[in-house]
RNA sequence: GCGCCCGUAGCGUAGCUGGAUAACGCACAGCCCUCCGAAGGCUGGGAUCGGGGGUUCGAAUCCCUCCGGGCGCACCA
């Protein structure tokens, strides 16, 4: 059972902002209501929070935020009980606040009442009830997965581990584009590795996929079947070909996700939404809503309606549907059935934003789309540039890639920066064991409190009281405490914004502030409540840090 | 030509639902291990936030425009 404590510092923050709104309607009854919000400021000069109301209220005040400022202050103190600041200050029209210690070390106290359960660092509850589609990664079955995926896998995975967290109820998904034109270059490929095993001069398509991972699937074809499709009819081999290379290829590529820590609720295959007709019945609901004309015997959505810069085609002269079509079918599946959809796309699929926007807005889903562009990815080994360009033997697949650097650094890597910015990934500094590496900074926190409760052994109760956690007055445990307690807003930041980035950044401030306080203040100290109350610091710290870099799928090692 | 993304200190970036002297890391200069992991900490220098207009009490943030870099612009997927 989890038991929801409301955080006193909190609390006490809501009691000022009613006592601000009251003054302010005291003093300036014509002034339209205001909401009284609270945000910390950048430089810790100005306290804990600050409040900018005296801004707004200055025009119909016809006073400078200066005077409305003190004016709000003195009004609010009146009749304002409280011993929860140490400060509260009028300055250049904001007024800012400062916690007295003991609200932190109160934090302190509920962060480690609330211990063992998801909610031991905090309880964010926005998502609850909430249904999230969330597709990232997705590619053509026709090869391994390369390292541009690997990125859109680490962004959509930390992001559907954070909504998790907020209680949101995520699935999420992986379309599998095994119809039409590419996967039938795949079978033929495939055929002609096959082929070639008995007759080497067999010629192989010329549109085909050179790379090696071909000749093992024609391989294991031969292995089991030997000769038999060699005579056989292309009407019979080709659908064979196909659906066997798309398996394994699949297989491989789901193998990889895993290996990277990434699991899928749903891979939908493409072709079966044709088999099952649902394509055609996509196209229909799109006609039945008008939404569509013929033209040169095409059949067009009218995306242009919504936003986009030209009509689409969903079904071609020859009767057949196009991709954009089964985007309008999948994606009709996806936002009946969430509240959030989601989509993460490569970087070369710009251009696709504002038709799959239309396509929702047309069906009735407006602003429930997001479309979130995963960046490119620039590969460097020092000083020299990777090559990534297709051509066989030059692919640098997710494997390859973890093979060398390993999938802590993957992953943090991959989500260090706002999705959309491109990344440079140099390999080498990802395995560099040195402070250049932002990756061993954030374990390494993790793994100096894992040592420091290891000596605490037996004897090093975390058991902090009231009395005990007195003991913490030292800035740098104050600001520490500060910084735990922001944790659950994080998360509910990167849940809201699609910005995991910010959780990779916040673990570096974790670690930061516990970094300082771990070299101002001596843990195992003799005085026996200063070491509990700093043990008990040292726990709820390895927490957070352990809950956030789990949301980003990095391990938390206790040494390294 | 049109659309989208990026342009912030030497380098890499955060901040972009508008708020105070623009933040973080690396690099650079200096300092801190008789003491719990120095893979650490502290101090310092370094930025006309690509340029120019506009809106606002207030703009890196919103609007317009121009310039650079990238990616797209198929009855391919």
């Amino acid at each position: 059972m989890s038991r929801i404590i409301a955080e006193p510092h909190a609390i006490a923050l809501s009691a000022f902002g009613d006592a601000v709104g009251a003054a302010s309607r005291a003093l300036y009854p014509d002034a339209p209501a205001v909401t009284v919000s609270f945000e910390a400021p950048r430089r810790p000069e100005f306290g804990d929070f600050a409040t900018n109301v005296a801004f707004s209220l200055a025009k119909f005040a016809r006073r400078s935020p200066q005077d409305v400022a003190r004016a709000l202050v003195d009004r609010a103190r009146d009749g304002f009980e409280t011993d929860a600041f140490a400060s509260i200050e009028p300055v250049a029209g904001f007024i800012n606040l400062k916690f007295a210690p003991h609200v932190w070390q109160s934090e302190l106290l509920r962060l480690a009442g609330a211990s063992d359960e998801a909610s031991s660092v905090g309880d964010p509850h926005g998502g609850a009830g909430k249904r999230i589609s969330l597709e990232f990664g997705s590619a053509n079955p026709t090869g391994p997965l390369v390292v541009v995926q690997g990125r859109a896998l680490s962004i959509g995975d930390a992001l559907a581990n954070a909504m998790r967290f907020c209680g949101y109820d995520v699935f999420t998904e992986w379309i599998i584009n095994d119809a039409g034109a590419q996967i039938e270059r795949l079978g033929r490929s495939i055929y002609a590795r096959y082929r070639q095993i008995a007759d080497p001069s067999f010629p192989f398509p010329e549109d085909g996929y050179p790379g090696e991972y071909i000749v093992p699937i024609a391989r294991a074809i031969y292995d089991r079947d030997g000769d038999a499709w060699t005579n056989a009819p292309e009407a019979t081999w080709l659908p064979f070909f196909e659906t066997f290379g798309r398996d394994e290829i699949v297989g491989a590529q789901k193998r990889t996700a895993e290996r990277f820590g990434v699991r899928y609720d749903l891979w939908q295959s493409e072709k079966e939404l044709h088999d099952l007709g649902k394509i055609r019945q996509g196209i229909e609901r799109l006609r039945e809503l008008g939404l569509t004309y013929e033209r040169d015997g095409a059949l067009f959505f009218r995306t242009t309606d919504f936003g986009d810069d030209k009509d689409r085609v969903v079904l071609r002269s020859d009767g057949r549907p196009t991709y954009y079509a089964l985007d309008v079918t999948y994606h009709y599946e996806k936002l009946k059935r969430s509240d959030r959809t989601i989509d993460i796309l490569g970087p070369d699929h710009h251009g696709y934003i504002s038709r799959l926007k239309a396509l929702a807005a047309a069906l009735g889903f407006p602003d429930q789309l997001d479309v979130l562009i995963s960046g490119q990815i620039a590969l460097m080994r020092g000083n020299e540039q990777v090559s990534m360009s297709k051509r066989a033997g030059n692919i640098e697949t997710l494997d390859d890639i973890l093979d060398e650097v390993g999938n802590d650094a993957a992953r943090f890597f991959f989500v260090m920066l706002a999705p959309e910015s491109p990344l440079t990934f140099d390999l080498a500094l990802a395995v560099a064991r040195n402070d250049e590496n932002p990756v061993y900074y954030v374990q390494y926190g993790h793994a100096r409190i894992a040592s420091v409760l290891r000596n605490a052994g037996a004897g090093g109760s975390t058991a902090g009281n009231d009395a005990s956690v007195r003991a913490l007055v030292h800035p740098t445990e104050l600001a520490l405490i500060r910084r735990l307690v922001e944790f659950p807003r994080v998360v509910e930041g990167v849940a809201q914004h699609l910005a995991p980035h910010r959780l990779a950044r916040y673990a570096r401030d974790v670690a930061s502030d516990f970094h300082a306080f771990y070299t101002e203040c001596k843990i195992l100290t003799e005085d026996a409540a200063t070491r509990e109350a700093r043990l008990m610091l040292c726990v709820d710290t390895k927490n957070v840090l352990a809950r956030a870099l789990a949301i980003l799928g990095v391990s938390a090692p206790d040494a390294m």
